[in-house]
DNA sequence: ACCTGAACACCGTTCAAGT
DNA sequence: ACCTGAACACCGTTCAAGT
């Protein structure tokens, strides 16, 4: 599993050892040829991988992604991949989700007030998630996304939190519903519908939403016109179709506010 | 696809003219034996499948879920299953949703106030998955879960809702910040871990999470002792192991909290 | 209608071997 | 170290056929 990485460490001292070494005696011709007669043989990389692995899923979708296609792309034996990227499609999924979440903190501003850094935390999440919107089910449904890679996304959340005031359990409390609540929204606002032909799905459930018993569920038939496929449970296509950002904004007003109003540290009144 | 129910009905009704016209000269004991030749050989129901299908997901994770061992499981052969089910893996996990959230709409009370609703509509709902937390990326993370079965709850949350006084597109915003917010995590909570070689992958992640840089991420690192394990994106274990019960109930009153403060319809002070 | 057996095209992963 | 070819054990799904 994870002796790949401590295999590559040990073989790049080994390396560099070498070159040490050698360097008297060999010329740069040699040693680009030496270069290129092993580790460019092929020149896959791991940030090769997760790039077309993140193409792929983007293109076909998570559920069509596949080991095998994603080396065909690549040019290269499957197994290649499994050098590179650890023992396992999870992994593989592990560094994509990685790479994702540290795109979302690159710029976390830290001389606003507690409030507002949380605002673009979780509105670059959204926004870094939706450029991607195939890849949501990796971030919120699976634990191994949930990976270290994005540290500082947590350590931004957390020093918020403290600045508001929390602490202890109350700081656990906050942070999991800002988190949960926030990253849920987004993996549900994202999830992938049905891959069948084409609209035969969205046309059957159009019609199956379009015959709900007014007997059995008065309201939800009175209000069905506005609401129909765009909200959550009553919908045919996802957040890549219908936009679900009013929702989300609301979501996180509701929070900050409740946060700020429940703040053991309270601005001062003079 | 969806050929088969069809199918289905015009087998039934061409059973029913049968067993009319033969009536007269066929035998009790005839016509169950004849009963038994059919439908009886397996005796194969939805409902039994769904059931064998909740077991294997509960059992052996959903990862590792095949239609082929659900077969063997049952007895029978692959095809029976999409017979029963439809033409699709899929189908049959979208059955499993539905089964899944008609148990949520069971006992909701209409005689109370409405925040009192929304509280016991979605505490149900965290305690039903709960009680299959593997089939919880089923909810959350594939948009055919969200089939047209749960429409209880669709109408339990709209008309609390409108009680509340929410309309039109702040009623979908509502809406959608409580699904979105609650169910998401929910989804995110019961999240599977991946299933390497046992604890492998704990000690692994443990060990990263210790070796958090002090310089880097300084506040996260001082709080290490408290937080370790205990919140969403610094955990090893999902909600199966680690109770999210506090969190989740923060983010409930946050939101109900929220939502009663912004109510166009406030109680009337005398 | 309900059910089976055999087959197709694919997959993730591993093993032994090359350079 | 980096990479390939061939193989294993499985899978979802379909097709033709039985009752």
């Amino acid at each position: 599993m994870e002796q790949a990485p401590i295999c590559k460490k040990l073989f790049d001292c080994a390396q560099e050892f070498c070159s040490v070494v050698e360097m008297s005696e060999e010329t740069d011709q040699k040693k680009n040829k030496k270069l290129r007669g092993r580790a460019a043989a092929v020149g896959l990389t791991k940030e090769r991988i997760v790039d077309f692995a993140i193409a792929q899923i983007d293109e076909k979708g998570l559920h069509a992604f596949s080991m095998r296609e994603l080396a065909r792309a690549l040019g290269v034996s499957p197994n290649n991949i499994y050098w590179h990227v650890g023992g396992t499609k999870e992994d593989l999924f592990g560094e994509v989700a990685a790479r994702f979440t540290a795109e979302v903190s690159q710029s976390l501003p830290r001389d606003k007030p507690w409030q507002d850094r949380l605002r673009t935390v979780f509105q670059s999440y959204r926004e870094a998630v939706s450029d991607h919107a195939n890849v949501a089910p990796l971030l919120g449904a699976q634990l191994k996304s949930n990976g270290v890679a994005n540290l500082a996304l947590v350590e931004a959340v957390l020093t918020a939190l403290h600045d508001a005031g929390y602490r202890g359990p109350g700081m656990r409390d906050a942070f999991n519903a800002l988190i949960g609540g926030l990253c849920g929204f987004v993996t549900m606002e994202f999830a992938p519908a049905p891959d069948e032909k084409a609209n035969e799905w969205e046309a059957l459930f159009a019609e199956r939403v379009a015959a709900i018993d007014p007997d059995l569920f008065p309201y939800t038939h009175s209000v069905l016109p506005e609401v129909s496929n765009r909200i959550f449970v009553l919908r045919w296509e996802n957040g890549k179709h219908v936009s679900y950002a009013s929702g989300f904004d609301f979501l996180l007003d509701l929070l900050i506010e409740g946060l700020s109003a429940r703040a053991p540290n309270q601005p001062a009144k003079p």
